[in-house]
DNA sequence: AACTGCGTTCGACGAACGCGCAACGCGTTT
DNA sequence: AAACGCGTTGCGCGTTCGTCGAACGCAGTT
């Protein structure tokens, strides 16, 4: 193969020729035009969240000129990771710590077709990498009780699908948000959904 | 002036590079090395959110070197509005549709600093230009009432925050659930996150 | 076995929430 | 002027939430 040719695509422009100037570094490498999107070997994207909505417009895009991509995100929603293969990604990079080597070795080896890790891994490498070592500080109580308020149960009735009482359940939502230091349940919530733990 | 020397800031490399390159393109600026704040005439930052944690950072780059900054987003939390100028902020741009010819205006008239609207009203255009017409849907009231609560606060509080009574707060809460036929606060504020209308 | 720390469970009380009803100001309609 | 809608605020009620304290079981320690 000659030169790899890449496919830039990002939500915002300041992103896309961010993504560009890298590419444009590589001396391997050089960017194509957004209105080829055929002509490339590679699709490049970057988001700030791998969310359904993202999803469904790389689908879109994949439509047009299926190519196998490499995703720079800071976060995976975890529903989401059986999709990523559909939509032919084959590689995922923290997008606050990419460097020009990851990225340049990622494309690569996504051109190539070789040393497919597996999605589901590289995600988890990746909520480990962002995240650092809290992401898994909830406990499975505490995550259940998180999600059951997020699709506006209230107390009892969480009590009741948990089958345990009121007051246990307001103290698992006590001790989360002091741990987390929280101001409230609405908060905590909140929180959780931002840092797509539910 | 002989040229504009602006610092750039990012909280990725990729959308760094990518203001650099915006920057580098402009007859009229350079770009100042990051060791270099001092040297800058204005300062440049592209963040997804102005949050409290993004705010807190520009402060403590402000007191190493204060510069009139110009920030890139698709959102500011309603309660940092008022903070913004404290840190210098003297111009928002909507970071998924800068165009070149955008930030340059914007990062020139930072350097000279003339013609410096309203922060509150650029806040607002920011707001209707990144939500389109579908940000219609809810209030403006509403989507406040939403960000605060998703902040933590308590009724009482957003009513101080939104200069009203209690008992507003709590009718904009009611009518806001009702429409959207939701269960309750919890509820609204966690499909709110969901739709990314928050 | 007695002690100690930690997570779990429950009771209780003040504060906050969910919500209906009534009233006021203010612009629009007729 | 009268009627109407709409946003705003207040009052009050029952319900739920936030939180402290205490009791219980269960590791590991000595």
């Amino acid at each position: 193969m000659a030169r790899v040719r890449v496919f830039v695509q990002a939500g915002d422009p300041i992103s896309a020729v961010g993504l560009a100037s890298y590419i444009r570094a590589q001396p391997g490498m050089l960017v194509v035009p957004s209105r080829l999107p055929a002509d490339a070997d590679v699709a490049l994207t970057v988001t700030d969240r791998v969310s359904a909505d993202f999803l469904g417009a790389l689908t879109k895009a994949a439509q047009a000129a299926p190519l196998p991509t490499v995703v720079a995100t800071d976060h995976v929603d975890p529903e989401q990771a059986p999709s990523l293969h559909r939509c032919r990604v084959v590689a995922l990079l923290p997008r606050s710590a990419a460097t020009s080597s990851r990225l340049a070795s990622a494309v690569m080896e996504a051109a190539t077709g070789g040393a497919v890790t597996s999605l589901a891994e590289q995600a988890d490498n990746l909520r480990r990498e962002i995240a650092g070592p809290d992401g898994a500080m909830l406990a499975p109580r505490e995550l259940t009780v998180l999600q059951l308020m997020a699709d506006g149960h209230d107390t009892p009735e969480i009590a009741d699908i948990m089958a345990c009482s009121d007051r246990m359940v307001k103290s698992i939502i006590l001790s989360a948000t002091k741990r987390f230091n929280v101001h409230n349940r609405v908060h905590a919530v909140a929180c959780a959904l931002r840092a797509g733990l539910i």
